[in-house]
DNA sequence: TAAAAATGTAGACTTTTGTCATCGTCGAAA
DNA sequence: TTTCGACGATGACAAAAGTCTACATTTTTA
């Protein structure tokens, strides 16, 4: 499983990091998890930034009738938390729990802090966690605002072509911001 | 105007930034601008992060035929940039115009660097900007994908009350996701 | 100051989206 | 194996949102 990571981490730093790879890999707890279990619930301060091995995780909120709202569906080789309340150690303003049974790196914050000062390049991953996160939100709110139900069907079909086979429509309805009876109606005329 | 971002760093940092504050200030450029200028368009590489001391800026994207997608609305007191465009250099996704005479401070790249390094402090003025963006981003979305036109708009009243009366009706329809005629008949039967 | 352009409102109408009830299938649990 | 519940599809209907036109008002600009 740490492989995945390892992997990840090279990709993205290159081979500078060498002599300090192990030693942040060893921050990292494995955590082998069924699905459907909550990794975070709303009110809680999160503890920890997980990378995804293997497996897939839903952020969501709910609203007041508890209707799912999912503001992200992540998948293997990307890296999930609830950043603000991780920074801060506020609580948490939203939900994330696993689709499928997973294999994740959880890295709890005295280690990333630790990181931080001991490898000096690890000082770039958090912020490039934060940029790459506020740029997919950017996009988000761009994109799907003017958006018809449709339009927001064809793009995910586009851009996340192996989510619509991968989790259930009402999970991806609930993405979509389209209720579940409407999304399989559109989708059955495309 | 300079004022206006003295009292801002000294409202935020304390008085433990005294001795460099005035080095801070002449970082800034004063920019006095007519409403409806563009600061920003999409395709350039967003040189500056502005503060806003007077006045009011819009950023938003166009669709295909050219109808404007308002992200956000930004007031006196508050920075706007695009920051992913600032950051990376690479061209910017969205524009920035201003919808009123206004009166910006802009700092460029270069002298934010200095800043960055000169100035330890500052530091954390980067990564609050970009803390507090990602928090806004994030907010938008689990708050507006699930309201229906009406509960916007009330949200908007409740949130942001004094953007109803300050800025045109077609401007508020752009940032709510709602046709301007829709807007126009929904406000009517509040 | 007058003409031109942009804005806000309203009604009639169309299209899109939401809601509810029903039904068949599939997989998990007893 | 049987039963139960979750899921997805579909039809009928209701509600919400979008489109188009017209018109009055305000704002810009010449």
């Amino acid at each position: 499983m740490i492989d995945t990571l390892r992997q990840h981490i090279t990709d993205r730093l290159g081979n500078n990091v060498d002599d300090k790879l192990e030693l942040v890999l060893s921050c990292f707890e494995p955590i082998i998890i069924d699905r459907n279990q909550f990794l975070l619930k709303e009110g809680e301060v999160c503890k920890y930034v997980y990378f995804i091995a293997k497996g897939c995780l839903q952020v969501f909120v709910y609203d007041n009738d508890l209707n799912e709202t999912t503001r992200d569906i992540v998948t293997e080789g990307t890296w999930c938390s609830e950043l603000m309340s991780f920074g801060s150690g506020n609580p948490a303003t939203e939900n994330i729990r696993t689709v499928e049974p997973s294999e994740l790196l959880a890295i709890d914050k005295p280690n990333f802090q630790k990181m931080m000062q001991t490898v000096p390049q690890f000082e770039k991953v958090y912020k490039q966690l934060l940029e790459t996160s506020y740029a997919n939100s950017v996009y988000r709110i761009n994109t799907f605002v003017a958006l018809s139900a449709l339009d927001r069907i064809k793009w995910l079909m586009k851009y996340r072509p192996k989510l619509m086979t991968r989790v259930s429509s009402k999970l991806i309805a609930s993405y979509l911001g389209i209720n579940k009876d409407v999304f399989s109606r559109l989708k059955a005329k495309l």
